[in-house]
DNA sequence: AAACTCAACGCAAACGCTTGCGCAACAGCG
DNA sequence: CGCTGTTGCGCAAGCGTTTGCGTTGAGTTT
């Protein structure tokens, strides 16, 4: 029923090996044999089968993605971004959705991707030892988020940088008690976010601001959380004037949070986000732009390239740049109350 | 170097065909024997090549999903959730974004995914050629978006329904001059933006409102369409006072355009969208909900379902529910102005 | 004219698994 | 006790490619 390269080799009245090479543009069969054989397979509908080759030849032509959630703009946009770099290099993307813990132990476990790639690129940050079975693949390895880690090839941004830009955007307006949501919530690992806590608490020592511990909540990076914890920041004792969030998501929640509690933004509280989301511009967030579509993009051209020169040397490490887009919810403190 | 079912066998000291039957669960080997085996291949980390097993088998426990734009919320939270139900039942997914014109037409005559998946669920609606091809393959087929297609499962919801609730909320409102974007510029068999338009006419039609062709505009599906549909309808000679926008995407981008013009929502125009994104809250936008995860979900099902039980009548077709969610952009039109 | 290259092609052996079939061994039956 | 079933397992033939190597014949060198 379904035509195999015998069959083409058959009516193009070659051996299939022949066939084989003429497919695939090797060398060793005259112009036009090749041309009858295209030509033959065309007619033919002939398509070859992907687990025959890859049995035969131990190359699979296909990438592994592992993400954590693609239902989340940051992810759903690095994958769009990485996705169309790889199908036009010829590579289909097998996705793992990897949000439940037990999801991704499951695969961690499993390894359901051995042998079935030929590179993985990870969107969420492996542990030490997911990162040692993702080693064990014998494969490129490439990330977009989180720090260098051993023998991945990593771009991302200036976390510090980023973070830094914002905060001192809201000193610079005045304000004095800057509040933070951050997305700690994951495992210790991940960099993010301890990056860029770093980064707001020197700006805040840089400008003789004393850090108050009841200006921090845990926004888990959703919208939801973003929600709680602007909900957290309004009911300490003395409530922050500005807030920076470590991601628009979470932004946009504080946003929610605040228009419920009658506040208004940015008369009474200031807020800026990270990522610089799709839908940042339509709620007039102010927020740390990145390349994020950039960096699937030049993730996936860094992992095509091992896959052309195997013997090149250290994976790289690329840092796309990161800016500071003004809006409209971000204004000087209101000279009023104590301070 | 790399663990083969013949290595599993000789250290369990049985065949490699008994070996191949313990691990999937076969009948035809005892349970101590079983057993050993499955501790052994434990202990050697051993997992099949799935390339080796599809070609014997001609099962590839992997799925093909096609969508046009897995960076858009409706999709990515659709891919999500069917993600979930794949993986879960022990199927890879094969992701393919078909967004631009030249992908698609390279997936719809290349085929890759021919003999390679089990089955493929479709995000975007193929036209009468393109399903033709998917139907070529002889895989169960199935779709979350647009009407009834021979062959295909369909998951999805009554958008005349869906339109009627919130177009009927408007006219309820008082407003007589109500605006739609649409998302009608993809191909004409994609059913979705025609039945709204029609369930919205009939709205009007039924409401007694004559139909002002000025009041349409075509907002692509995106952010940025809808603000350019938007800032279209405000430039009529008699602008609409609220308006049905076909997606909350497009609805968004109505809110920035409408901020840009310093009309207030809803105040000065209402504006209902469709879906009930993520962020549609955020916004407080009036929308009409979808469960776009349980479509996802639900399709996957089917699909599994199909692949159980091939003798199965005809693939099924599934209506979920949809309901209005009012918000903060609706309201009573102004009672100033002509009529 | 013999010896040698080299391009173009075919042969056949993998690749690692699945599965129909055959063959023991053992149980239950009349 | 022979006979038929049944159970548990191994044999070997695929599945559809790729690829190292061998063969052929035309062209080139001495």
């Amino acid at each position: 029923m379904s035509v195999s390269i015998t069959d083409v080799a058959r009516a193009a009245g070659v051996s299939a090996s022949t066939v084989s090479r003429a497919l695939r543009g090797q060398p060793g069969v005259s112009g036009e044999v090749a041309a009858q054989i295209t030509a033959v397979a065309a007619r033919l509908g002939y398509t070859a089968s992907r687990s025959a080759s890859s049995l035969a030849s131990g190359r699979t032509f296909t990438i592994g993605v592992v993400v954590p959630y693609v239902g989340r703009w940051f992810f759903g946009t690095v994958l769009d971004a990485a996705e169309h770099v790889f199908s036009a290099a010829g590579y289909d993307v097998l996705l793992y959705n990897l949000g439940s813990p037990e999801t991704r132990k499951r695969f961690f476990t499993k390894m359901p991707v051995r042998k079935r790639v030929d590179a993985v690129l990870s969107l969420l940050i492996p542990d030490e030892e997911e990162s040692a079975a993702l080693r064990s693949l014998g494969v490129p390895l490439a990330t977009t988020v989180g720090g260098a880690r051993p023998g991945f090839t990593v771009v991302g941004i200036d976390d510090r940088a980023g973070t830094e830009s914002a905060v001192r955007h809201l000193v610079n307006l005045g304000h004095r008690r800057i509040g933070m949501i951050s997305g700690s919530s994951g495992p210790q690992h991940w960099t993010t976010p301890i990056a860029r806590r770093q980064a707001y608490l020197e700006v805040l020592a840089d400008a003789g601001i004393e850090h108050d511990p009841a200006l921090e909540a845990d926004g888990d990076y959703t919208v939801e959380g973003g929600e709680r914890a602007m909900t957290e920041l309004l009911a300490a004792a003395r409530p922050p004037t500005a807030v920076f969030a470590q991601s628009d998501e979470m932004a946009m929640g504080a946003l929610r949070a605040l228009r419920r509690h009658r506040l208004r933004v940015p008369d009474d509280v200031s807020v800026v986000g990270f990522d610089d989301h799709e839908l940042a511009d339509v709620v007039g967030l102010t927020t740390v732009a990145q390349p994020v579509a950039g960096q699937g993009a030049e993730a996936a051209r860094l992992l095509l390239r091992q896959l052309d020169e195997p013997d090149a040397g250290q994976p790289g490490q690329v840092r796309m740049p990161i800016r500071l887009v003004l809006r409209e919810t971000t204004a000087p403190p209101r000279p009023r109350g104590p301070q």
